[in-house]
DNA sequence: GATAGGATTCACT
DNA sequence: GTGAATCCTATCA
C-alpha cells in the first residue's frame, strides 16, 4: 500500500526561495469508487479530478472554509486512489516554517504535526493542486529512511464520518506525532 | 436556485 | 472538553 511506503520519504517544496522539507509520518489511504469516505467514490469532478491522474501528482482541497489538505495519487490514472499526508517531521527551513506558521507555535514538532498545519508550514497552496511531483520545481518527494514495521501503527482515519471500518491510517511510530 | 456539511484548527471554558 | 470560524462542492428541489 502506498500509504505504507510513503512512511519516513521526505516531502520538499520550494517557495519564495526557502527550501522547506519534512519526514513523513503519518498519512491515511483513500481508494476510488468503492471506499465512501473517498472525494472520488463518486466518480471524478470538478474538485477531485487531480485524483484520477496517475500516481505521482497532488491533489489540494480546502477543507471547512479554512484549511487546505495536500494528499498524493497513488493509483493509476482513472482509479481515484490518493494517500493524504496527515503529518510530517520538520527537517529543512523549520525558521520559514516557524514564519508561516506564527508565533503561537512552541515545539517545533507542532509545526506540520496535522493536515492544515504541513501544508501551511510548507508553503504548499491550491496553486499546488494538480502538480507533478516528478517534475515540479515547487514541491517533489525524496526517498528517506524506511520505517520499520515494528514502529508503524495502523488505525481507523480520522475525521470521517464513513467508511470508518478500515484501518487505512498509518502511523509511524514517533511520540511527538500526536 | 438553495442548502447542508466537510479527510481541521484554535481559542476559550 | 466544547464550539466557532468560513466557503466550496455536491446534492436536492
Amino acid at each position: 500500500m502506498v500509504a505504507r511506503e510513503l512512511l519516513g520519504c521526505v516531502l520538499v517544496t520550494v517557495r519564495d526561495g526557502a527550501r522547506t522539507s519534512g519526514r513523513i509520518v503519518e498519512t491515511e489511504a483513500y481508494l476510488g469508487v468503492g471506499d465512501p469516505a473517498s472525494h472520488s467514490h463518486r466518480g471524478p469532478s470538478m474538485r477531485n479530478a487531480p485524483m484520477f491522474l496517475h500516481g505521482g501528482h497532488a491533489y489540494v482541497y480546502l477543507i471547512y472554509g479554512m484549511y487546505w489538505c495536500f494528499n498524493v495519487v497513488s493509483g493509476d490514472e482513472g482509479e481515484g486512489e490518493a494517500v493524504l499526508i496527515r503529518a510530517v517531521e520538520p527537517l529543512d527551513g523549520i525558521e520559514a516554517m516557524r514564519a508561516r506558521r506564527g508565533d503561537r507555535v512552541r515545539r517545533d514538532r507542532d509545526l506540520a504535526n496535522g493536515p492544515g498545519k504541513l501544508v501551511i508550514a510548507l508553503g504548499i497552496g491550491p496553486e499546488h493542486n494538480n502538480a507533478d511531483l516528478f517534475s515540479d520545481p515547487r514541491v517533489w518527494l525524496e526517498a528517506g529512511e524506511t520505517v520499520p514495521d515494528a514502529l508503524v501503527r495502523r488505525t481507523p482515519r480520522i475525521g470521517i464520518s464513513r467508511g470508518v471500518e478500515h484501518e487505512w491510517r498509518y502511523v509511524a511510530g514517533d511520540p511527538g506525532a500526536r
